[in-house]
DNA sequence: ATGGTCGAGTATCGA
């Protein structure tokens, strides 16, 4: 089974590179944030025409995700689940396909570590496990897909001494994912690549991905027993390349779920 | 060293 996510930083400008990802790399589910749509502007057809049914959580102009899946999607939930203190912004959107359950996530970027909006990412983080708590079990089939804007590691941005101060990097922002993690869910990426210096997103400006100036915040975040059958993975780098590309390139793992 | 770019919407803000 093969799981992706992908920051795509508009749908509408993105649709002809997502179709032609869809078209080479297969994923049985894809994970899409950052759609920028309205649940009547999601393009369910575009999509369906290539063999992946569609659901989407979105509120225009900004945020916005989605899951597509030619493997089945049930048992919708769009953002948390209750009790939990909803969200005002469309940043998660859960189903169950074949078996796992899939979340897309877009957590929120927290602009600086004195801004209201920080204090919202850490609670965020603070929900989303309350949200899994709900909806599922560190023994279950679990896979966490999308933007995080946390790089886990040192490792994963090009600079570290560039980021001290900001966001994306603080031990707050660790210790919340890493409470995912004592959850029960791993990093995939990381586990498949352990020591190397690969990237997720990459900025726009000044020709950061020809530089290699980029981040690892996009993560697929695996249960045991998803772990447990994890294969291969790539970030498809050819993605952040030519015509109108996102700033985010997508991310893949191939897992065999365990039999119970 | 500094500023660089997109996408939203159509002036700026968010990333």
């Amino acid at each position: 089974m093969r799981i992706a996510t992908w920051n795509v930083n508009s749908l509408k400008a993105r649709l002809p590179r997502v179709e032609e990802w869809l078209g080479y790399a297969r994923p049985d589910v894809l994970c899409l944030q950052e759609t920028k749509l309205s649940d009547a502007a999601f393009p369910h057809m575009a999509f369906s025409v290539l063999g992946y049914e569609s659901v989407h959580h979105g509120e225009g102009q900004w945020n916005g995700v989605a899951i597509l899946s030619r493997v089945g999607i049930d048992n919708v939930v769009e953002g948390f689940a209750k009790p939990v203190d909803p969200d005002p912004d469309s940043r998660v959107l859960t189903a169950l396909c074949s078996g796992v359950v899939v979340s897309s996530v877009y957590v929120p970027n927290g602009r600086s570590l004195d801004s209201d909006h920080y204090q919202y990412k850490l609670s965020w983080l603070g929900r989303l496990r309350d949200h899994l708590d709900i909806l599922s079990g560190p023994d279950e089939l679990v896979a966490v897909c999308g933007d995080f804007n946390i790089a886990p590691a040192d490792i994963d941005v090009w600079d570290p001494k560039a980021f001290v101060g900001s966001t994306h990097v603080s031990a707050e922002e660790r210790t919340a994912l890493g409470s995912l993690e004592s959850w029960g869910l791993a990093d995939a990426f990381r586990m498949l690549y352990p020591g190397d210096r690969l990237y997720s997103y990459w900025d726009y400006r000044a020709g950061d991905f020809h530089e290699h100036r980029g981040m690892r915040i996009d993560l697929v975040l695996v249960s045991r027993r998803l772990a447990q059958g994890l294969k291969w993975g790539l970030v498809d780098r050819n993605a952040r390349k030519g015509k109108l590309p996102s700033d985010h390139a997508p991310v893949f793992v191939d897992v065999e779920p365990a039999r119970t």
